[in-house]
RNA sequence: CGCGGGGUGGAGCAGUCCGGUAGCUCGUCAGGCUCAUAACCUGAAGGUCGUUGGUUCAAAUCCAACCCCCGCAACCA
């Protein structure tokens, strides 16, 4: 039932035999709330996670990738009645489309998780009694001004009376009313300090930093222990022993983490990945997952992830995308526009990641030209283009390489271990501006060395120039395959580079191109983009 | 009263923690090349780094005050 790989992972295959166990990668993004469609928010954060995952994958990790929906809540039960269908069946149309668009965009999860699956039900079950057993939750009347839009309850100064009579928040301006109810509470308040100590331990635990001072002055600012039951409605996780309550929906969220490693289940395959090494999520979310989330976890008794990372989101024109605004922009349209790969690489390297990004098509547009066709696919197509006409279209005899080549090599070989120095602080932005310096400095090299001279006064030189730019570009190709992995592809493909040859232990020496090989006719693998239209006003 | 982010050549950004010739991408202009996807290479123009004051031999970078923009409701990463 659990990690039932869909996605093709050609290279683990054959190295996953063997006795000494690989050392593991988990990670996830955040489960999305299907209460409406996916937009580019959803896809930055799958894109995102998906290129780490793979990053990982090909250097050798075995990794756990999971994302998914959280389907339960008040909300999700509204919109049902209102579409006049069960909340399963809203969700399970719903939840489709995040699937639908995960794999549109190319995103090689191992686990999509629905926290409607009964092994859900039984993970998020397993760790309520484990904090109950630890004296963490009981049980307590509570009777204040709730606002359904919210799920919160306000202090009655934090509300204010119209004068038709009704309530309303005044933080969020949303209807409240006077509720009682019996909820069972989580010991938040216990936690302080220990969180406090966590963050300070354990710096990397929140990323990036910023992150990390909000929520510790958040929490320096002191606890309240936390309702995490609910009797107003029943669309939800039911709470052990007390059929009248289901779980506060960020319980049974937060929990989805454990479920796809198979927890509780001791004997698990999945129980390796626990505890995961990262949750990528959106910094709206951050408390929940570094305040509530650890503490429920050092309830429960149960090991921390070792990282959660807030990203930022893509706005346009410096605004905050909406739905009321009009500006949100479909991911499916996207990729159908520009194709997925360039859609990926937009997002990778426009905004640092963790930090806010400008979403906009011209700047889309320009990244893909610029980088992708004009930088990449252009040198690709220039030096297979040559080794076609002049070099029986096989991989040139490079003979004794010159000073420059040995250079530029050592450019292409270095790009490894700096890709997986700011992979470990997640530069993901940084990783792509590096490997684009060195497609850089092969477009000056090649410039430089003229092989289109060469060929007539020194045709052992052109072949040395033009296999030394075939390598840089087979190194280029194989560290750009976490973020454009079907371009990457075809780019290995034209250098005739086996499917099993492709991982990062191949990089620099360890997978030279052959002399001799036979290679494809060139394509371009990046074309233009093309405005379709006349320029926008 | 608040919390956070930001104000750097035309645009978008890096640099600010650990002071010392202001850097990158795009755009513009000029030149080169012709292998290549009107691509590639070279060079140039363009900024008193929000304002004021302070510390210092030296500040985009440290300190103080101030000004401006954007989030901290909702659908929502």
């Amino acid at each position: 039932m659990h990690g039932a790989s869909r996605a093709p992972r050609s290279a683990d295959a054959s190295v996953t035999d063997g006795p000494s166990p690989r050392k593991t990668f988990s990670l996830s993004t955040a489960i999305s709330y299907p209460n409406g469609a996916p937009h580019i928010g959803h896809a930055y954060e799958v894109i995102a996670t998906d290129a780490i995952a793979r990053f990982h994958r090909l250097d050798g990790y075995d990794v756990l990738f999971s994302t998914g929906t959280d389907e339960h809540g008040l909300k999700i039960q509204q919109a049902a009645t209102k579409a006049g269908i069960t909340p399963r069946d809203y969700v399970d149309g719903t939840s489709a489309k995040f699937r639908e668009m995960a794999d549109r965009m190319g995103c090689s999860y191992d686990r999509f998780i629905r926290t409607t699956e009964p092994a859900h039900y039984e993970a998020a079950q397993a760790i309520w009694r484990r904090m109950e057993a630890n004296g963490d939750i009981y049980l307590d009347k509570y009777a204040g001004w709730y606002s359904v839009r919210d799920e919160a309850y306000y202090d009655e100064a934090e509300t204010r009376l119209l004068e038709d009579g009704s309530r309303r928040s005044i933080a969020t301006d949303t209807p409240v009313v006077w509720m009682e109810e019996e909820n069972f509470l989580f010991r938040l308040s216990a936690y302080q300090e220990r969180l406090l100590a966590l963050y300070e331990d354990q710096p990397g635990f929140i990323g990036p930093d910023t992150r990390r001072n909000e929520v510790a002055s958040f929490v320096r600012a002191g606890l309240k222990d936390l309702s995490v039951s609910r009797t107003n409605f029943d669309w939800g996780v039911p709470v052990p022993e007390h059929p009248g309550h289901v779980m506060y929906v960020w319980v049974d969220a937060l929990t989805n983490y454990l479920t796809v490693t198979g927890f509780p289940d001791e004997a698990s395959p999945g129980k390796k990945f626990w505890p995961m090494d990262l949750h990528v999520i959106g910094k709206d979310i951050v408390r929940f997952h570094a305040v509530y989330w650890p503490a429920f976890l050092m309830a429960a008794g149960l090991p921390l992830p070792k990282r959660v990372f807030g990203h930022g989101f893509f706005l346009s024109k410096g605004e905050k995308m909406s739905k009321s605004l009009g500006n949100v922009v479909d991911p499916f349209d996207l990729a159908e526009t520009f194709g997925v790969d360039a859609v990926r690489y937009f997002c990778l390297r426009e905004a640092p990641f963790g930090g806010d990004g400008n979403y906009d098509h011209a700047a889309i547009i320009n990244r893909i030209n610029a980088d992708l066709a004009n930088d990449l696919g252009n040198l690709a197509q220039r030096s297979l283009s040559m080794v076609g006409k002049n070099c029986d279209a096989a991989v040139p005899e490079p003979g004794e390489l010159a000073e420059v080549d040995r250079a530029m090599l050592a450019q292409a070989d270095a790009l490894a271990d700096r890709a997986r120095g700011l992979m470990k602080d997640l530069e993901l932005h940084a990783i792509l501006a590096e490997i684009w310096a060195v497609v850089a400095e092969a477009n000056r090299y090649f410039a430089g060395q003229e092989p289109w001279k060469l060929r007539k006064s020194d045709p052992a030189r052109m072949n040395a120039v033009l296999y030394t730019t075939l390598e840089t570009i087979r190194c280029v190709a194989i560290l750009v395959q976490p973020f454009v992995p079907g371009s990457a592809g075809k780019l290995l493909d034209l250098l005739a580079v086996p499917e099993d040859a492709r991982t990062f232990a191949q990089l620099g020496e360890g997978g030279r191109l052959k002399a001799g090989t036979p290679l494809p006719a060139p394509s371009p693998v990046f074309p233009r983009f093309e405005r379709p239209e006349a320029p926008a006003a």
